[in-house]
DNA sequence: TTTGGAAGTTTGGTATACCAAACATTTTGA
DNA sequence: TCAAAATGTTTGGTATACCAAACTTCCAAA
């Protein structure tokens, strides 16, 4: 088996952006990357060394920056990582997108495996309980904002909840 | 206004630390906080240094160790953080109770703000709202299961929530 | 084709955060 | 009370991750 020698925060930052870049032109560039991270030029020659040793770069000096088969697989986790968090914050949280945006960054370095599928699965769930969905996560937005729930409306949300599922069904 | 230079996540854990172990005893040990953490004695003498410039403890070579208010004011919101995280990992997401431990450990320092306030905010109304609740929750961790709705029980489902409300304010 | 600027690299330096092991102090129990 | 054990500190070393500035390589326009 593959060695499992987990990547630091910093590695994965590298590899995302050059998954994030590759995606744009063909290969990564050093000055991209670091503008992408906001480094200096010479710090990325340092982690782009570490990363080519680790066997998830193809690189040598002035060459084009691609990932290999196995950086690849990394980077689209981690990427898959940011998008998941992303959509929590922003559809089931009602974040704002650029806060969501700056969250998921820190957040996709620590919520993996099980709680990363459990986050997956409550999206969907959200989207589609007919208890849940759009309207709840409206209530939930103006429950924010008042601080509390009007009970009055909630007569109303049960009511329109129900209706649109029998409705729905029939 | 106080200086706002950013904690290192790792000076957090150590704020946390004296914090816990302060509620213990009345001062936190060197040795403790190297068990609590993980790390050699001497580490912890370093940062112990650190966080005593930075005025947040109470700290000479060989003293006992205290938190300064404004230590205890920052390391109550980093627990705080933690709790919130933990209870929304094990109340909403209904995550085995020592992943969620272990994830808000390192979340806790990277979720704060308005995301924090956001989650607070989320976790109280799924416990207030009547379309919500643990019957929602248990109905999410079946789907979990699952991986999808069971139509008929929907149906159960959305009718006993309603009829539970009514009888609540009649 | 050659040359100047852009892109990439190297070098020397800083800061954080850790360890192992030697050393110092404090505490405790005989 | 006085050593041994426990606890705390210091020292020297490693690894990561960054910067600024000098230097090298590459490429595209004159």
């Amino acid at each position: 088996m593959t060695k499992k020698t987990a990547l630091t925060e910093s590695m994965e930052d590298y590899l995302e952006a050059i998954w994030l870049l590759e995606r744009i032109h063909d290969a990564a560039r050093a000055k991209d990357i670091a503008a992408h991270l906001g480094v200096q030029r010479g710090t990325v020659t340092g982690a782009l060394k570490s990363l080519e040793e680790k066997g998830l770069i193809n690189y040598a000096p002035y060459s084009h920056i691609t990932l290999t088969p196995k950086g690849a697989e990394i980077a689209g986790e981690i990427n898959k990582r940011h998008k998941v968090i992303r959509n929590f914050l922003t559809e089931v949280l009602r974040i704002a997108p650029e806060t969501a945006e700056a969250t998921a960054c820190r957040m996709e370095h620590v919520v993996e495996g099980p709680v990363l599928d459990r986050l997956v699965c409550f999206i969907d769930f959200v989207h589609q309980c007919p208890r849940a969905g759009n309207d709840l996560l409206s209530s939930f937005t103006q429950y924010c904002e008042s601080g509390r729930l009007d009970w009055d409306q909630c007569q109303i949300c049960l009511d329109d909840c129900r209706d649109r599922f029998h409705s729905q069904n029939s």
